[in-house]
DNA sequence: GCGACAG
DNA sequence: ATCTTGTCGC
C-alpha cells in the first residue's frame, strides 16, 4: 500500500494539533501509595495489537483488570484490515482504530489504560498512548519495548532501577528495569498522567516479567500466545468465548 | 548525505 | 509485528 508524503504531512499537522490537548498533571498528591491510587483508579485495561498472517488483519486486544487484585474482569478482541502501512512516528493512525474497536466491546471503560508503544516519548509528543488518551479523555501510559526518541543511560541491573529518557531538553519518560537481566522498558505518560506517576504505575503493575501485567496479557491475547495455564483460568471464569 | 526508526 | 533453537536460571 502506498501513502503519499502529502498525506503524511497532513497526519503530522494533526498530531501537532492534538498534542496540544495533552494534560500531564500529576494524579498523586504527595507520596505514591498503591492502595490509595487503586481506590482512585479501580480498573485498568491493557491494550495491544498483533497481526494475523492468515487474514492480514490487525488483531487488537483489550483486557480489563481490577487494579487492586489484578484479576481479569473482562476481555475483548477486535479485528480489521489495516488502513495504512506502519510508518515510524505514525503508528497510532494504523493501530488506534482496532484498539478503540476492542475497548468499545468492553461493558465498561477502564479508569486508566496501559498500551504497547510510546506516550509523549515521540518526535511530536504524540505516541499511540497519547492519541488514545486524548481520544477517550482517560489517563494513559505508554510502555514500549524499544526506544523511538530520546537519550538515556542504561539503568543499573537491579529491580525497578530507572533513568530519565531525555528528548530536546526535557524528560519525556523513564527507562525502567522491570526485571533483572532483561532489557528495560521505555515508559512515558500518554495523557492525564505525569512521568513520575507513569513510572510508579508500571512498577506497581510489574509482577516478575518484563512487561507490566496489563500489557503482558494483552500482548499474549493479541498475538494468540496465551499460555495453557492462562487459557484454563480464563475458561474457568467464562472469559474465553472471545478467543 | 548518513544513520535511526514504537509496532 | 513476526520468523526461530538451544540455553541459562529459578
Amino acid at each position: 500500500m502506498i501513502i503519499s508524503r502529502s498525506s503524511v504531512s497532513g497526519l503530522k499537522q494533526l498530531q501537532l494539533s492534538l498534542a496540544s490537548q495533552i494534560n500531564l498533571s500529576k494524579l498523586s498528591a504527595g507520596s505514591w501509595n498503591s492502595d490509595d491510587m487503586c481506590r482512585r483508579f479501580p480498573t485498568v485495561a491493557g491494550v495491544d495489537v498483533g497481526i494475523n498472517n492468515e487474514s492480514g488483519k490487525l488483531k487488537a486486544s483489550a483486557v480489563l483488570f481490577d487494579s487492586q487484585t489484578l484479576q481479569i474482569k473482562e476481555l475483548a478482541i477486535f479485528e480489521a484490515l489495516p488502513t495504512i502501512p506502519y510508518i515510524p512516528g505514525y503508528l497510532s493512525f494504523r493501530e488506534l482504530p482496532v484498539v478503540l474497536g476492542a475497548l468499545n466491546k468492553l461493558s465498561e471503560l477502564p479508569s486508566m489504560i496501559l498500551c504497547d508503544g510510546q506516550g509523549i516519548a515521540h518526535p511530536r509528543r504524540f505516541g499511540i498512548a497519547s492519541h488514545l488518551g486524548v481520544e477517550l479523555d482517560l489517563p494513559t501510559i505508554g510502555v514500549a519495548k524499544k526506544r523511538l526518541v530520546g537519550d538515556f543511560v542504561e539503568p543499573s541491573n537491579t529491580l525497578f532501577a530507572s533513568t530519565p529518557l531525555q528528548f530536546k531538553d526535557e524528560t519525556v519518560g523513564l527507562v525502567i528495569r522491570t526485571r533483572v537481566n532483561v532489557k528495560p522498558v521505555f515508559v512515558s505518560p500518554g495523557h492525564l498522567m505525569s512521568v513520575e506517576d507513569a513510572g510508579n504505575w508500571v512498577c506497581y503493575y510489574s509482577r516478575g516479567f518484563k512487561l507490566p501485567e496489563p500489557t503482558r496479557i494483552a500482548d499474549q491475547v493479541a498475538s494468540s500466545r496465551l499460555s495453557k495455564k492462562m487459557l484454563h483460568e480464563l475458561t474457568a471464569v467464562g472469559l474465553q468465548h472471545d478467543l
